[in-house]
DNA sequence: CCTAAAAGTGACCGATTGGTCATTTTTTTA
DNA sequence: TAAAAAAATGACCAATCGGTCACTTTTAGG
């Protein structure tokens, strides 16, 4: 990796959080520069505006949730396991495995009627997750673990939707009880549909 | 209603759909100076600043959203009924009943991290949300209507976290498609706890 | 109808915004 | 190691930000 190449993984890398929790419009370029204690003008030679770095950061948020989440993932042997370590995995909205909170909620909400680049970006990692699930369900429904009757996309998309609404729940009540709810809820269908 | 509270809530009625769909942080006072053909001077006379007309802003699309909720709710008569039409009320996030989408989503995940004043309205909001939905559940249970074993307040947020999750989704995929079928997940379980 | 108070105006303020560029420093490579 | 290329600097720019205020116009009550 070359120098500058080290340099703009490096703004990347301490720019995402501070998106992430303050959102894009709010975040100031002064703000990369504190963050990073560079020179205004080294962040163009790596970026040629905001919205690009924004961009790069809103794409790093989400490499590093997938990847921490597919590590979670990985532990789990069958399907109800992956599922349910899935759940936990975003179980904890207060202390969240990514700084600022879910980026898909974050950068959606903000880009949904501003930022069209970034709204599709969002678009993409959420059939992604929903595909994620719902293979792993149909994998159990292979396996013979889980109902074969068991619709795996519907599913999925509740189980995607209720994650979501409930981690906004959880970090405006400031506590992870109604998340710990959901969790049970949702553990509660998956054991319904074990054979 | 003397002159001036006419034009303070006219400033309100205009800025209030700006808020809600570019966010607090990436709506100026020029914005609403343009909306509502004021100048910037009459603003600051009826708001002494972008805080007091954010907030006011925020309680206005609120308010607007539960009054047209409960016009959706007023028709059912059972228990039954009254869940149908509350979920048919979200059922549309590509056309929703506020302008910007649902202000709980919009501006508590803004507010988040900053702004303690407008996430707790937003808390508050949700909190109302939950306790709508868990004595309708509770009436319909002591009506007779519903399995009397069914966990009101646990089906209300798990209910509530659907409808936000899927209206975060919809948005960002342009149609209700994930609406549609978080719709029928809903009735179907509300189906299967009639008596 | 008259007058005091309220509402409305728009030029103006300092601060901050995103962004540029000539210059210097560091890195790379031949 | 020397020269070319890349990276880093920070002063500077116009535009916009939220906010103020002296002043004019409109409203409302006696």
């Amino acid at each position: 990796m070359t120098k500058g190449e080290e340099t703009r993984q490096f703004i990347i890398e301490k720019a995402a959080p501070i998106f992430n929790t303050k959102g894009i419009a709010a975040t100031s370029m002064s703000d990369i520069m504190e963050a990073t204690k560079l020179s205004k003008g080294s962040m163009y030679v790596h970026f040629e505006n905001k919205d690009v770095l924004a961009c790069a950061a809103v794409d790093h948020n989400m490499k590093i949730l997938s990847s921490k989440l597919e590590m979670a993932l990985r532990d789990g042997k069958s399907a109800k396991d992956q599922l349910f370590a899935y759940i936990e995995f975003f179980s904890n909205p207060i202390n969240p495995p990514v700084i600022g909170g879910c980026p898909l909620l974050n950068f959606g909400t903000e880009a949904d009627d501003t930022n069209p680049i970034v709204k599709e970006k969002v678009n993409t990692a959420i059939k992604r997750g929903q595909q994620l699930l719902t293979s792993i369900i149909e994998k159990g429904i292979a396996n013979k673990e889980f109902d074969p009757e068991w619709n795996a996309s519907e599913f999925a998309i509740a189980l995607f939707a209720m994650l979501e609404g409930g981690h906004l729940m959880s970090r405006m009540s400031g506590n992870n009880d109604n998340m710990k709810t959901i969790e049970k809820t949702l553990k509660k269908i998956i054991s319904e549909k074990l054979i």
